[in-house]
DNA sequence: TGAGAGGGAA
DNA sequence: CTAGATCCCTCTCA
């Protein structure tokens, strides 16, 4: 049996994966290992990751074979293939595609599968039972298509992985051009520019490479999955660059969904900026505004919003308002239960999600699956900063000893308070201090989770705080006066994991923040990501030292670390401590 | 007509 | 597990 200690990888028989961190394919294998796998744990020293049916499911829909898998896994690890991982590997990709749902020119519509065997299990599935119409041969069950959403929920949790390749009613048809720089300005517009024109011909924009990459993956003729699904990009990538190349290359009526209404705007302004759309062609639906036209962007509360529980969903008639061609889910990850429910109702509709992460804080990850579609296309964080899109981070946590009264206090709290006791320790504010003079008039923003210890951190360092309840009016004019470099520092609340127009910053000093969510994380190292004129951007987490603080900053960074960031720990306490000075910019 | 406050929801 | 942010609706006041 071969043996070589030299490759990075232990593959352990119940398909767990473990890779050294400290080996010098350390980043390129993370890279590879986040197509497949998901990552559970990382130590320091060792990182465990999990071959999962979903994973190997995304991974398959995004083109990868099992002998592409087992490839990097053979030629990277210390030992061979155990068998049962193999196994486990060609069963589960293989499950992918297994079972297909297919149209038939006279409407009626067929789940299929070269296994007459699969088909006779489904066949006996309970739940589904009642959708079945029958057996058409030994191959192939003929299902009502209105449950088609419903059915392919039900199949992914009993195994099987529908591949939907039933297609799609094309809509009402619209005429939408990109406009992708000065010289694709359409031929008609040759009268006096209006002032619209004048706005579009000023702004040079191209598609970049991996964004066209991610609309082929949707749209390209004569592919293996149906033509839904999900975009997997980093935060500030250009999501929404994808959304609107999908309208160009479908031509049809489309309702986008997002989180709230500042990223309803931000959509608005960017279709009518680079396509050939008016403004009386893109309506706005939400609690001010409920336009219906040709292209309509709602919030995904106006479709979930009940006075009370018992109500019914008053504005969920959107989704067949109009004759919608596609429709686009951005933020995918946060696409609330209620939605999925009529999603399932609309399978005959084109669907785009669009995200930083499939990870759900609530796990329901296969309903995207079913639902909205499998993984088409991802780029890695990584392989973005590298082609030079976003910026080069360097993550630091500084673990900050507590005062003796705190620690005191947080050894006798219920475990309940200890989590705030801890995020609020004081310490920290010294810590903060010295990183704002070793990044002396950079852009910096001090992000945390508690109102009162973002006030006492605002009061003393003399720096602006954003919260909640502040109104927009007067956020605006913080974030233009930081733009303009009149201001170094804000202190934001939670608000940074919402506002989308919260201006770039070169350091962030993360002060607190809500248990493990992966999310958060990925959302405040996304306010940095904006490229640099020639140099890195600084994260920096301050965790209070021997405290739950400490396990739930692990959690939190696991997925940032699945796509290949590294955390630089540091005693905080050290740099306050004389012989570091006080002045230099990095933290070494 | 629009701004601002308060309540409920997830 | 919490605290916090957001959104939508309704009501009031100018």
């Amino acid at each position: 049996m071969k043996y070589d200690p030299e490759q990075p990888l232990l593959i352990q028989s119940d398909s767990t994966v473990l890779l050294e961190v400290n080996h010098k394919l350390f980043e390129t294998m993370s890279a590879e290992l986040a197509k497949f796998a998901e990552l559970i744990k990382a130590p320091e020293h060792l990182h465990t990751y999990r071959l999962t049916p979903l994973s190997l499911w995304n991974a398959a829909s995004a083109g990868m074979s099992a002998d592409q898998i087992l490839y990097v896994l053979r030629s990277n690890c210390k030992w061979e293939v155990p068998g049962q991982v193999q196994n486990h590997v060609r069963h589960y990709v293989a499950r992918y595609g297994l079972v297909k749902l297919i149209a038939r020119k006279n409407g009626e519509m067929h789940l299929t599968s070269d296994d007459p065997a699969v088909i006779n299990e489904l066949a006996h599935y309970t739940s589904t039972r009642a959708f079945f119409i029958g057996l058409v041969d030994a191959n192939t069950i003929q299902i009502v298509p209105a449950y088609r959403g419903f059915i392919k929920q039900e199949l992914i949790k009993l195994g099987y992985p529908v591949n939907d390749l039933a297609g799609y009613h094309e809509g009402e048809s619209l005429r939408i051009d990109l406009l992708e720089s000065e010289d694709t300005v359409p031929a008609s517009s040759a009268e006096a520019p209006t002032n619209l024109e004048v706005i579009r011909r000023k702004r040079k924009f191209r598609m970049r490479d991996y964004q066209r990459k991610a609309v082929d993956a949707m749209c390209a003729e004569g592919q293996k999955h149906g033509g839904s699904g999900v975009v997997v990009l980093p935060c500030g990538a250009g999501k929404t660059v994808v959304g609107i190349a999908a309208m160009v290359r479908l031509q049809c009526a489309t309702l986008i969904l997002t989180t709230n209404v500042a990223s309803v705007r931000q959509w608005r302004r960017e279709i009518i900026e680079k396509t050939n759309l008016t403004e009386e062609e893109v309506g706005e639906y939400n609690g001010q505004k409920k336009e219906v036209r040709p292209v309509t962007i709602a919030t995904y509360q106006i479709l979930t919003h009940r006075q009370r529980k018992e109500d019914s969903f008053l504005h969920m008639g959107l989704f067949n308002e109009r004759d919608w061609g596609l429709i686009i889910y951005d933020e995918v990850h946060l696409l609330p239960a209620p939605v999925f429910r009529v999603t399932a109702d609309i399978q005959a509709t084109r669907r785009l999600g669009l995200t930083a992460t499939l990870i759900r804080e609530d796990g329901c990850e296969k309903d995207v699956f079913s639902l909205v579609g499998p993984k088409l296309y991802e780029a890695g964080w990584k392989e973005l900063e590298r082609e030079g899109w976003i910026a080069k981070v360097r993550c630091t946590e500084l673990r900050v000893s507590m005062p003796e009264g705190v620690r005191e206090a947080y050894t006798a709290a219920e475990n309940k308070n200890k989590t705030r006791i801890a995020g609020e320790n004081p310490n920290k504010l010294g810590i903060i201090r010295e990183l704002l003079t070793r990044h002396k008039k950079e852009p910096t923003l001090v992000i945390g989770q508690y109102i009162d210890q973002l006030r006492i951190i605002s009061e003393q360092l003399e720096a602006p705080m954003i919260y909640g309840q502040m109104p927009h009016k007067e956020r605006d004019r913080l974030y233009a006066q930081f733009n303009e470099g009149e201001i170094h520092t804000l202190v934001v609340s939670k608000v940074a994991n919402f506002a989308i127009d919260l201006p770039d910053a070169r350091v962030a000093i993360q002060v607190s923040g809500s248990f493990g969510s992966r999310q958060e994380e990925a959302q405040r190292l996304g306010r940095l990501l904006r490229p640099k004129a020639n140099n890195e951007a600084f994260f920096y987490t301050l965790v209070s030292d021997e405290s739950k603080e400490q396990e739930f900053s692990i959690h939190r960074q696991l997925f940032l670390v699945e796509q290949g960031y590294r955390y630089d720990i540091i005693d905080g306490d050290s740099l306050l401590a004389p012989q570091y000075g006080g002045t230099e910019v990095t933290v070494e």
